[in-house]
DNA sequence: AAATGCACTTGATATAGGTCAATTCACGAT
DNA sequence: ATCGTGAATTGACCTATATCAAGTGCATTT
């Protein structure tokens, strides 16, 4: 199945409507395909993220880099994902995140500009997008409370019954971060609930 | 200014378009207004949310109880806010959070069928969704991004000068809360930040 | 096969922030 | 004015998790 295969096909899933001929050809028309060894960068902090992608195959992170040097991993991403850093897409504003591929990576990107084009003229499009928007939101209230109200024991639960793709795509220093530990916390973790 | 002026004057700021008196007749005839006196509930945990508020007056919060019978408090809610557990709303889901009136509240209330009504008939409440949409994506990356890099005192500090009006408004224990902390420590980082 | 480099583990120690208990403070109700 | 209640402060102590350092196992390169 060819990348734009994919994509149509996760846009009437997720929208419930199905694209016409018109629309796929408008699609291809400014999503452009682009590929990323693994470690390079797909955004790097101080740019402007200019591009959403829509991730094909492979992995990447998001993270920012404190002032002691300690990086923090805001989102794990793998296929079917969008990659962007919201903020610094919608608001034309330099980013505080490196999005970079954990694995080889194949998106395909466009602008925010395009995608206000989209959202006017396939209605499939427009309607995917209000499905994302409730799933985001749903998603950072949950994670969120995590974050707040439990242990790193439970958060890492909580990760292995809804992402537990994660573990095998992930090395485990990078699911860490993710969860806010150090990776020796993890390590102790795993260790402990094997017992 | 009345409730519905309040909100009609909300929507087109935020949307940047106009209503059209029709618009305004459709909305006055399905947001209900409803008063809560401090301390009643919006919501309780276990019950589906079938309503989204938009606050005229008053303030709110969003929390959960954990096994311990520990609160912990996942928003603070002001005039010209929306209140509900979105994923409860969106998904007719049992909640899992309370939403309690802090002060005396008073809400224009709607439901989740009524709400994709406006979504289609009124463009400028679309419009003021996609923006709102967005909003919420940044409020929740960036607040996610506190939660897992900053120290105590940096989170206080950030809370100071994005929402400075919090500190008028919610008692400190409260805030103590909406930032993960035990009301000593923010008592204690309240002390040494002012030596 | 040796060498290099990473991810992961393990142990010892340090620390941010939590918990518990006592005290003071503020304020609404009587 | 006084009482009562809940908020805020303060001190002593505790715990979860971080940090630092050393060691182990596996791939990848040469």
């Amino acid at each position: 199945m060819s990348n734009f295969e994919v994509f149509f096909d996760y846009i009437q899933e997720i929208s419930g409507k199905l694209l016409s001929e018109d629309d796929k050809r408008l699609l291809m028309a400014h999503f452009k395909p682009r590929k990323l060894r693994k470690r390079q960068y797909f955004l790097q902090e101080g740019d402007v993220c200019k591009y959403i992608g829509f991730i094909v195959k492979g992995s990447a992170r998001t993270f920012t880099v404190d002032e002691k040097g300690h990086e923090h991993i805001l989102k794990l991403s793998l296929e079917n994902w969008w990659l962007a850093d919201f903020e610094s897409f919608y608001l034309l504003k330099p980013s505080r995140f490196n999005i970079e591929a954990l694995e080889d990576l194949e998106v395909l990107q466009s602008t925010n500009a395009q995608i206000e084009e989209f959202l006017k003229q396939i209605p499939a499009f427009s309607a995917m997008a209000n499905v994302i928007s409730q799933n985001y939101t749903i998603a950072n209230q949950k994670r969120m409370q995590a974050a707040m109200s439990y242990t790193a024991e439970e958060r890492y639960e909580d990760l292995i019954s809804n992402y537990p793709q994660f573990l095998q795509r992930f090395p485990q220093n990078m699911i860490a971060s993710y969860l806010g530990l150090s990776p020796e916390t993890l390590s102790r973790i795993r260790k402990n609930s094997f017992k």
